[in-house]
DNA sequence: TATGCACGTCAATGGTGTTGACGTAAGGTC
DNA sequence: GACCTTACGTCAACACCATTGACGTGCATA
């Protein structure tokens, strides 16, 4: 096979297309960032994003070995975005919820990265810097170092679990989202008192809460318990 | 359009393929469970699983109205083998750990399915059950009715989240898997105390804890912080 | 034994990612 | 300004994909 990617950095001969575009890493993954927060998920395939960029789509493969790079890429991207303009405030709770929510939040911007991105460790910058900031509030806090690592631990893969979860269900072709909503009504709200007592005397809450992500009660209540288990705990209820 | 899916349960004329084997929803679901625990998630398509069953791929279309409704039923299919021989002890805590033990197990045996399934609402039987047992515990135990709803949302996102994030792992081909690891040891393990103090001053401990998921500790926690909401909470530690 | 229709089959449609060949025009050199 | 070299945009083609409508066989029922 021949080797058609030629790294960033040593482009040299930049060529419009037919359509006037000069193509470039970054006004790729920007394109396909915007292509997939405009339109969906669904939105982004190479012949699609080709003609958003007004070139050939093949164009793509002289920048990325594959579709897959190119997704890789856009991850990097968010990684990136998360933690732009975060500092700590010395209130370990606090900061950990900060940087837990804004994982999160920014991997529901661009669902369809975010389900590549969360189940990979790419040992890149971004990553590198986002797990010395939680260890460093958590040892900062006064948590031993063992207990430190073990929070660490299930803090990042519950946010990354989280964050995946959640872009799935937008990541949905509309139609199995529409699907999914009216399962909700249709089959829970249905289930007669005899056989699913439980879940027909709590209907409207359920369906009240199944509307949002659990990620943010979650997070509290992993704080919470966190908590209790530092040295000096003192009572510190949920949500503090 | 025609309607050409007949409900499992009024089917009668079963007659045998071109190459003699008797379809129904059951050994299509089997057959595609072991398609893809054999030879990855990609290796799901119509093609291959009429293949596989020895039949004309779009006999499918007789049993499932499409891809997605087959895919929920795969999905209902782990949840309910994740049941299998479940019994309540009166016990919540150790009934919401038994259970959330018990789904991450199951979906970590299966995980090419898993990774499909793990972000779906089914509204099947298995999915109904496992809820209202869920909050069959939870109510029993004496949670009012809000507090219940909104545990039970974190509980079970909680659980097919981390299912969904562990299987990923399990689920990469195994010399991507190695290559991932040994990418976290070799960028983890040599960053400078200069740079990433609180990695390098953990990281025996890290590279220790991150062998296994977070998800059992990731649930004591949850637990734990719930029983401190419990109307007659009392002293209840982590891992009680 | 007769009959209606369930369902397995086939052909076709319009999508997808990806590859190899080709030629044009841009950059460097003189 | 002329000449090479080659990067890279383009094109055609391939092998897949999910899904559809039409068709007729043969089964279950009456």
């Amino acid at each position: 096979m021949v080797e058609r990617v030629v790294p960033e950095g040593s482009r040299q001969r930049r060529r419009p297309t037919k359509q006037g575009a000069v193509l470039s890493e970054r006004l790729i993954v920007e394109t396909a960032l915007r292509l997939v927060e405009q339109h969906g998920a669904a939105a982004l395939s190479v012949r699609r994003l080709g003609a958003a960029l007004g070139a050939d789509p093949t164009a793509l493969y002289r920048y990325f070995r594959n579709t897959d790079a190119l997704l890789l890429a856009l991850a990097d991207e968010l990684i990136g975005r998360a933690q732009e303009g975060w500092t700590a405030t010395g209130d370990w709770r606090a900061d950990l919820r900060a940087i837990g929510l804004r994982l999160h939040a920014r991997y529901q911007a661009h669902p369809q990265a975010a389900l590549l991105a969360a189940h990979r460790t790419t040992g890149r910058t971004h990553e590198t810097r986002v797990v010395e900031r939680i260890l460093a509030v958590l040892r900062t806090a006064g948590f031993p170092d063992d207990l430190a690592v073990r929070i660490y631990h299930a803090f990042v893969d519950q946010a990354l679990a989280f964050a995946a979860q959640d872009a799935a269900a937008l990541a949905l072709p509309p139609a199995a989202r529409e699907k999914e909503a009216e399962v909700w009504h249709e089959v829970y709200g249905r289930l007669p008192p005899g056989t699913h007592p439980h879940i027909a005397a709590t209907f409207p809450l359920l369906a009240a809460d199944m509307r949002d992500s659990g990620y943010p009660f979650a997070l509290e209540l992993l704080l919470a318990a966190a908590a209790t288990l530092h040295p000096r705990a003192q009572a510190a209820p949920v949500g503090e």
